[in-house]
RNA sequence: GGAGGGGUACUCAAGCGGUCAACGAGGGCAGACUGUAAAUCUGCUGGCCCUGCCUUCGCAGGUUCGAAUCCUGCCCCCUCCA
């Protein structure tokens, strides 16, 4: 193992709190493995980047040599965290959560040693629970205290309903903490609440508290809000590698610093490098986030598709020249057809005809880059063109 | 159990008998500008056989020449009192 203090730089890098750091280098003295749990409620069916924050995280304690615990909170899902929610979740279906305990487990892999990591489902252990032992734990927590946190404060004083099973959630994870005994629970901002309260009842169940560690919270592609598939700002890690490149080349560059810093395995020093080289002029911070949308794209695609997504991006937005992973239609027809069919119903790639009829008329529909400006132009004389549809969608349609 | 408030398009939110496919804001999309940036400006944002027609305003009926707007029943949500 390496030195305490080289330790936890490591871990310190990018969190935002420790709670507490003193109990974190002692524990880390007595020359243990630690315990470390992070846990996702599988609700959606893919990972996306801001899970990755914790993750990466979570890898880093993986190579320090500590035990690693990916909790899926199979059984809590039902309930739905309502940490940072102005709103009740919605329950999600069992059958889903099965599904979805299935992927977690196959993308984890993607960022953790899976070999080295100890997966759990806490439907094992909660799953016994009786009312009397839920009961009990609900005891350890008053209302006022519940009430306390800002998501039910807001949503108390908005009128908004707050349901008596998601005032469970938190004692809940909690009881995984206690169930687990761990010695390092990770988590998000958003989850202090949740952390902390499975300190308290592990002491309560006299074992050492755990050190909570949250990380921040990653913000979507609008800047704004935090990364979620429900506000469909996100990037999922299995997403298309070229359109993972797409994406991450979108976002502003207040973002990108973001992200470099939660994302990017750089270190501090060279971040701060690219980041005053931008400043003064020395490169364009578009080059910076090329460089970054290299490195996560590559991280879960490999670098030689990072590479060339790297030259197709260039190629098509900078050269606007094509690209060879255009998508291709194909169209076996003998008879004529317009425009606005061959968007529609043949090329499926807009969903109707007033949608269709909407982007000729905006300009955004084009033919071998030459715009098409009429609903009832024919194009199925030539047998093999470009189809443009607004910035993004490009194919290439052959005509048989 | 009692009293009151409310359910409108992706979201928030007007409208309270005709001029409502429904004001406005956000989001989204497109165009201009660019670094596919961001910011900004402009337009669009239910569907169709598209100068017109069809379906939408919690659900089901009713009144009316005509309803998102009025009446009846039902379902759901919130607040206060107990």
């Amino acid at each position: 193992m390496k030195k305490i203090n080289e330790q936890l730089e490591i871990i310190k890098k990018g969190t935002s709190e420790i709670i507490n750091g003193k109990e974190l280098e002692q524990r880390l003295k007595d020359n243990k493995k630690l315990i470390i749990k992070a846990g996702l409620d599988p609700t959606m069916p893919d990972m996306h980047l801001g899970h990755t924050v914790v993750l990466n995280k979570l890898r880093q304690f993986q190579e320090l040599g500590h035990e690693v615990v990916f909790l899926i909170g199979d059984y809590t899902a039902c309930i739905g965290d309502p940490s940072g929610r102005d709103i009740t979740r919605p329950t999600v279906d069992k059958n889903l959560i099965k599904q979805n305990t299935r992927i977690y487990k196959r993308e984890i892999s993607k960022i953790l040693d899976k070999d080295k990591t100890r997966v759990e489902l806490n439907s094992k252990w909660l799953g016994k629970l009786k009312a009397y032992d839920l009961i009990k734990l609900a005891s350890v927590q008053t209302v006022a205290r519940m009430l306390e946190r800002d998501d039910f404060e807001k949503r108390y004083e908005s009128n908004q309903p707050i349901s008596i099973h998601e005032f469970l959630y938190p004692l809940l994870q909690a009881y995984d903490s206690v169930e687990l005994n761990c010695d390092v629970e990770l988590g998000g901002t958003d989850q202090k609440f949740n952390l902390l309260l499975g300190r308290k009842l592990q002491e309560l169940n006299n074992l050492k508290p755990q050190i909570c560690i949250t990380m921040p919270i990653l913000e979507g592609l609008d800047g704004v809000k935090k990364m979620s598939k429900s506000y469909d700002n996100y990037i999922s890690i299995s997403e298309e590698p070229a359109e993972m490149f797409g994406k991450l080349m979108s976002i502003s560059d207040d973002l990108m610093w973001k992200y470099f810093d939660l994302l990017s395995m750089k270190t501090k020093r060279e971040i701060n490098k690219i980041s005053t080289d931008c400043k003064n002029g020395v490169m364009n911070p578009r080059d910076a986030k090329l460089e970054l949308a290299s490195e996560i794209v590559g991280r879960f695609n490999g670098e030689k598709n990072a590479t060339k997504c790297r030259d197709n991006f260039l190629k098509r937005f900078q050269k606007n020249e094509l690209t060879d992973d255009i998508k291709e239609i194909k169209i076996n027809s003998a008879e004529e057809f317009d425009i606005v069919s061959l968007l529609v119903q043949l090329g499926g790639v807009l969903s109707s005809t007033s949608e269709a009829r909407r982007m000729i008329k905006q300009n955004a529909v084009k033919i071998d880059d030459r715009v098409v400006s009429s609903y009832n132009y024919i194009c199925s004389n030539n047998k093999q063109f470009i189809l443009k549809v607004g910035k993004r969608k490009i194919f290439k349609v052959i005509v048989k």
